[in-house]
DNA sequence: CGGTTCGTACGATACTCATCGTAGTACGAG
DNA sequence: CTCGTACTACGATGAGTATCGTACGAACCG
């Protein structure tokens, strides 16, 4: 039985906040830890979803997984168990009709910050 | 001697970051605090400076100056005395050239939300 | 079944932060 | 000089959080 035919979740579920009920604070705090952003920026790089365990944070399990509750209860996230593995998804739909081109913008800003930085010049 | 000429501030002087300091992850920190987010809105709303005292939030005195603070540690406003007053005026020029974008949509984004719950409909 | 992999839960710790009240300083007006 | 206004500094407190290690659970592979 090929796994793509079989259900997306194999039984946990994940608490997700409602579109309507996004804060834009809690999205920003999500934002605003350099792990987080980083979490961000690679899955905004892929158009699919990702691993958890394709990050490679330097911190442990433990943290990692708190880092990814803290993003999916802001809404920033949408988390899917697949098997073993636990799927990432950035919610863009959901945060681009909240707050047009926001997403965009910060994860540009991101880029720039981290060319500035890269570059002691 | 008219006020008006004599040096814009008058002795104390308050840290500011420089441009290149400014971190993204600190100005996202500073704008997911709802109070802080009101006065970038309230300084938005307006070209030139506020007066602190010109805020009407519901916080103490004491609580207000620690908002400021944070707003300004992280590059947000710029502060300096005017006699009794300490005046703010956001830093849009550093901003927008190390962030394009994102002090507006980030502003529009809270415009909106604060729509979206004013009306329960 | 047993073992492996992936991720969670829990408890602990240390740090940050939002908040307050009180006391103090700087400035301008009288 | 004295008073009032505007804001700060300091200390306290309660809540949140970033971090870890260890122990557990769920799914897959033999």
């Amino acid at each position: 039985m090929p796994a793509q035919n079989r259900p997306p979740s194999s039984g946990r579920s994940l608490e997700h906040p409602d579109r309507a009920e996004i804060r834009l604070e809690g999205v920003l705090h999500a934002f605003s830890d350099p792990m987080r952003l980083q979490i961000v920026r690679d899955l905004a790089a892929v158009e699919g979803e990702l691993n958890c365990s394709v990050f490679d944070l330097p911190v442990s399990k433990s943290t990692t997984t708190h880092h990814f509750r803290v993003l999916r209860e802001n809404g920033v996230v949408r988390q899917v168990y697949r098997g073993t593995a636990k799927m990432n998804a950035l919610r863009r739909d959901d945060l681009e009709s909240l707050f047009p081109g926001l997403l965009g913008t910060v994860l540009e800003a991101a880029g720039r910050q981290a060319s500035r930085l890269a570059v002691p010049s």
